[in-house]
RNA sequence: GGCCCGGUAGUUCAGCUGGUUAGAACGCUAGCCUGUCACGCUAGAGGUCGAGGGUUCGAACCCCUUCCGGGUCGCCA
């Protein structure tokens, strides 16, 4: 349609949206405004069906009624924007569309108004469409027309609501904290931005307010949270995007119990209103040394079984050397009973699944399958004696019908790939239900971790997590058993968030900042600040973030977090649509003192 | 940085062992049609097979390089 015939909302006012209307409304005379999703041109009859955010609602034009209107709805095309006032119908019983929400009445239309037209678009703006993420993004505004992505759009700004609702009904404040801040190079890696009035000196984008929320407890704002976006320069996941958001807090004068509980009754409430699942509170809680030694994760799916057994003591001395040699080097030997699966799995499967955990760094996969008789099928049999077999399915459990599994190797690999490998036969078997939804808390994380890149101990959490008490004997003796008062809540699987108490006291901070092997004269640059603050009454306070993305696809059933975001960037950070990020002028990098040397293609 | 999967019409895909003019469905365009709602019927348009190079008498298909998208390991305090 050309410019010339488009025309305006002029003297009309919307009075409805679409997809609220009902049989209710019968006989009223609506003004209604949005796009043409379909039309079907019967001749003398034409049938328009219009969407806005609330739905869908069928218009009809009728030669019969007005010759020059339905002339002027033949011309309409699929994603033009259309005005039209028309009196709601009940349709006759044998016109009812079922599948429609608003399929008991149609419009009949007796004004039209052609807003705008539109090319046709690449794909069709409708519900489970199958198109390739490549095409979605580029035209990410249509996509966002999907009524199944624009529900997740709603889902995401009630869970927002619900948020700030909760909190300020306990009290908590909203408190904003700077965007550009000091870089802190511990942890993730910093987005960087260039100071214009500083030459040759940086702000970074914040990883997570860490540290300014803490500084407001000290100032004595008692509870704070923020929903907040937060920036790391790290490579893409499915649910790991450089920009997203974080709902973050901190509480004073509390104990783990006390940032539990009400973040607990957060969850309940969010997945009651918005999902109507009734989640039972308090929810499970268990040590990350149990969660590791049962699940091989930090973040168990509890919503199945497969846990690990241990059968190092049972084969350190067997004559099979991969097992006896992994418990002997300081490492294990752990299994996994799929039990009542081994019909499930072919040879070539459980082949697939020796490849799977190699991902992780497992040289192999042993695995013994007990036949409905009793008899056993194993590549490994024969290097055990009848006992030991014995003893190796008894402490897996194992019955006629079972595919036991196997890793031996040092322990962090052992869990990496056993872990893995149970939530790989999960998937495959289908036990995994997106409605059903298995809260957990892990505590008592690990304090430090050793960085063998870096040759020292490096915070597993932040260096502001309080250790336990009754470890700090370790402080001088073997600081990689000290445990700290730090927590995550998991979800299926997922880590929703985590937090910890944090250290309030001056000297503790430092032994912290000498565990972790800092020359003080970097601590003092890069942390003195609060090092002074805590000069001045720091109160006990602790707290937690939730990953807000990642919270609302778990609620939406999506499989990636770009599903909840309105405009996420690609695998390689870019984003297809404005093709960020781009070269700047020459000027502007002259301003901010850069000179650009972008990486020279080798010949 | 590594590994895996994918890229053929606007979209989703098929395309055999390398062999004539690359197909289907939906969408799109035009015409007909008064109860459609995945409308129907008739006709039609639409392709740099991601890009570049190579092998071959001949390449969508084989090889090399590269770009793009997705998953993942490393990374993510």
């Amino acid at each position: 349609m050309e410019m010339n015939k488009l025309e305006t909302m002029e003297g009309m006012k919307r009075s409805h949206m679409c997809g609220e209307l009902s049989a209710a409304d019968a006989e009223k005379t609506v003004t209604l405004a949005g796009w043409v999703q379909r039309r079907r041109d019967l001749g003398n009859l034409i049938f328009i069906w219009l969407r806005d955010r609330s739905g869908l609602v069928q218009l009809t034009f009728s030669g019969d009624a007005d010759q020059q209107l339905l002339e002027k709805a033949e011309g309409l095309r699929s994603e033009y924007v259309i005005a039209v006032q028309g009196k709601v119908c009940l349709r006759e019983e044998k016109n009812i569309n079922r599948e429609l929400k608003t399929g008991e009445i149609e419009i009949a239309a007796e004004q039209l108004r052609v807003l705008n037209s539109s090319a046709t678009p690449p794909f069709a703006i409708e519900e489970n469409s199958d198109v390739k993420d490549e095409v979605r993004m580029t035209y990410r505004y249509l996509d966002l027309r999907r009524p199944d992505v624009q529900r997740n759009l709603i889902l995401r700004h009630k869970a927002a609501k619900i948020i700030r609702n909760f909190y300020d009904e306990h009290g908590f404040l909203e408190i904003e904290t700077p965007m550009l801040i000091k870089s802190t190079p511990e942890g993730a890696r910093d987005f960087l931005v260039p100071s214009r009035v500083h030459p040759g000196k940086f702000y970074a984008l914040p990883q997570s307010p860490q540290q300014y929320k803490q500084l407001l407890m000290l100032s004595g704002m008692d509870q704070y949270f923020q929903i907040v976006k937060c920036f790391r320069d790290e490579d893409l996941r499915a649910d790991r995007q450089p920009e997203f958001t974080q709902i973050d807090l901190e509480m004073s004068f509390v104990d783990i119990d006390d940032v539990i509980s009400i973040n607990e009754e957060l969850l309940k409430r969010l997945f009651g209103e918005l999902l109507g699942v009734e989640v039972k509170t308090p929810f499970l809680r268990m040590t990350y040394a149990e969660a590791m030694d049962r699940f091989g994760s930090d973040k168990p799916d509890l919503r199945f079984g497969f846990e690990l057994k241990n059968l190092s003591d049972l084969v350190e001395n067997c004559e099979f050397g991969v097992f006896s040699g992994a418990v002997k080097a300081g490492g294990s030997v752990r299994a996994i009973n799929v039990d009542g699966h081994a019909k499930d799995f072919s040879r070539k499967e459980i082949d697939a699944l020796g490849e799977f955990v190699k991902t992780y760094r497992a040289k192999g996969l042993a695995w013994i399958v007990v036949n409905e008789d009793g008899s056993l099928k194993s590549p490994i049999a024969k290097f055990f004696s009848q006992q030991e077999m014995e003893a190796i399915l008894e402490r897996v459990n194992a019955k006629p019908g079972d595919l036991v599994l196997i890793v031996a190797d040092q322990d962090k690999v052992v869990f990496d790939a056993l872990g893995n490998l149970r939530l790989e036969v999960a998937r495959k078997l289908n036990l995994l239900n997106p409605k059903e939804f298995c809260f957990l808390w892990v505590t008592e994380f690990p304090l430090l971790e050793y960085s063998e890149e870096e040759g020292r101990y490096t915070a597993m959490h932040h260096p502001f997590t309080a250790p336990m008490e009754e470890d700090l004997q370790y402080v001088d003796t073997d600081p990689g058993k000290i445990r700290a008062k730090a927590y995550d809540v998991i979800l299926n699987g997922n880590e929703l968030g985590g937090g910890s108490l944090r250290i309030y006291q001056r000297e503790l901070q430092e032994t912290m900042f000498r565990l972790l092997n800092l020359p003080p004269e970097e601590v003092q640059n890069r942390f003195g600040f609060l090092l002074d603050a805590f000069q001045f009454g720091a109160p006990p306070h602790g707290g937690m973030a939730f990953g807000f993305d990642r919270l609302v696809m778990l609620m939406a059933g999506a499989d990636s977090i770009r599903e909840v975001m309105a405009f996420p960037k690609q695998q390689n950070a870019s984003e297809l649509m404005t093709n960020a990020p781009e070269t700047v002028d020459q000027k502007q990098l002259d301003e901010l003192y850069i000179s650009c040397h972008p990486p020279k293609k080798e010949e």
